[in-house]
DNA sequence: CTATGGCACGGATT
DNA sequence: AATCCGTGCCATAG
């Protein structure tokens, strides 16, 4: 197999190597690109040489010499996985990498970047020279949501004026046009938003105490217990939620960014990949293509000029120089590791996961983290840690987290879905529960009665008389 | 007597 | 080792 080609040490020798590698497993690109950075800034002994290309169609691979998907058409729908150099959309600023200039991720740092600039220019003439100080600071510690990141209080101390004052300030900017931002929380960001809608497009009764109370309950999408809790129908809740969902947006910047430049959704998400997967071809057999991007843009290793150097030191250099060397060595050997064991993983997960993969979340198959570690013969822990965190681009552009894959539920549940939204007359649970494992779904007739109440569905009972009486959770 | 929701246990996850 | 989620048992509403 063409994963032989870059097989690491697979014992770790010392317990700093095991410590290393799961820390570094369970890291996302993000983080690991900075710890990459830093540490490549503070020692002399690692560097990053460019990457390999593939003669045949320029890819640029991380630790091959030619690209895996000209290398061999792999047979019986196994997928191609590899390691392949950072692109361009993972890169911090400061960052000295070069080329690889890719299509997707660069407008969408350079835009949000924008945002402060745009919020200040909206306030600037509602601002005493006073408040300009204090807007300024708001505005810089806005995060990619377009939340605050900082206590009010810690700024009202560090500018010697009152809460009072700053809040206003805080105010004019949660009026400006990404309506809600600078707010301190999404529920904050929320009320703001529901506040300036209030005469336009009259909210439900109560939503103001469900963005307080019942955020928790909202998320997860438990109409029926957000009902018990403001003491509504869950009905109500569901026409709440609705507006909720489509009217207000807790994450202000998102919101906005995605609004005025229709791009595709898998920018408007937070979430930037850290593997991508890709079709060979359009058949239906196509091989799938895994790219693990890689937290360097090219490979690292030991530098063979500075081991050479070592030798003929000076000796009060030598001993530092020397602990250099051995720190090097040993990142290299985790980052291999965390490689090895990601590439293992996803070779194996895209085979079972492949329906869903190419055809969305319908076909997602029921799977634990347990089994796959069985598979796989790694402790259970290594693959919680490798999902951890981690986010997937599909064939389709959609973003996912790994995490989703493992998914014991997801499918069962839009299997009832559509099961109760094409039945006649209200099926009671025990007869879901048989309808759902003639499609395969081996659930427990009381765990349907769980994901209806965690969906807001009413009992067959009560939707039976739904129609006419509004019942009273 | 049947369909549901509450409580508690055990395996899965982190 | 602590926490979450699916299930089984049992009381209760209809």
């Amino acid at each position: 197999m063409l994963l032989q080609t870059q097989k690491p040490i697979l014992r770790p020798q010392t317990t700093a190597h095991l410590a290393q590698t799961m820390t570094l497993l369970e890291m996302t690109n993000a983080e690991l690109c900075q710890k990459i950075e830093s540490a490549l800034a503070a020692n002399p002994a690692l560097e990053v040489v460019s990457p390999a290309r593939c003669p045949s169609c320029h890819r640029a691979v991380v630790n091959h010499g030619v690209c895996p998907s000209c290398q061999a058409r792999p047979a019986g729908g196994q997928p191609i996985v590899f390691v392949s150099p950072r692109r361009d959309f993972w890169r911090h600023e400061g960052s000295t990498c070069t080329d690889e200039g890719e299509e997707q991720g660069e407008e969408w740092n350079a835009e949000v970047e924008d945002l402060p600039t745009f919020v200040a220019q909206q306030i600037a003439p509602e601002l005493a020279p006073r408040e300009r100080m204090i807007a300024a600071h708001l505005l810089s510690s806005l995060d990619d949501d377009g939340l605050l990141t900082v206590n009010l209080l810690e700024v009202a101390r560090y500018h010697h004026v009152s809460l009072q004052e700053v809040q206003r300030v805080q105010r004019l900017i949660q009026q400006a046009d990404p309506l809600g931002v600078g707010s301190t929380s999404p529920q904050e960001a929320l009320l703001v938003q529901l506040e300036a809608l209030r005469e336009v497009d009259p909210p439900p009764p109560k939503t103001e105490q469900a963005i307080l109370w019942g955020m928790e309950a909202l998320s997860r999408r438990a109409y029926g217990e957000l009902a018990r809790l403001l003491g509504i129908s869950v009905e109500e809740a569901r026409r709440l939620a609705q507006y909720i969902g489509e009217k207000l947006n807790p994450f202000p910047a998102r919101a906005y960014w995605g609004d005025v430049r229709h791009r595709p959704a898998t920018f408007t998400l937070p979430l930037r990949p850290d593997i991508l997967i890709s079709r060979l071809t359009e058949e239906e057999d196509t091989p799938l293509i895994v790219e693990i991007i890689s937290p360097y843009a090219g490979t690292l290793r030991v530098s063979p000029t500075f081991r050479r150097a070592l030798s003929e030191a000076p000796a009060e250099k030598r001993e530092g120089w020397r602990q250099n060397l051995e720190e090097a060595l040993l990142l290299v050997k985790c980052l291999q590791q965390r490689d090895h064991t990601l590439v293992r993983l996803m070779q194996r997960l895209v085979v079972i996961q492949r329906e869903y993969v190419l055809h969305g979340e319908a076909y997602l198959k029921p799977l634990t983290r347990a089994q796959i570690a069985e598979e796989l013969e790694v402790h259970e822990s290594t693959i919680s840690r490798a999902v951890a965190g981690k986010a997937v681009q599909l064939p389709s552009g959609k973003v996912v987290p790994l995490a989703r894959w493992f998914d014991r539920s997801l499918n069962v549940r839009t299997a009832l879905l559509k099961i109760i939204a094409e039945e006649q007359q209200p099926l009671s649970d025990a007869q879901i529960a048989r309808l759902l494992a003639r499609q395969g779904f081996q659930v427990a007739r009381r765990t349907v009665a769980k994901y209806r109440s965690m969906e807001g569905i009413l009992s067959a009972r009560m939707r039976r008389h739904a129609v006419k009486t509004s019942a009273h959770g």
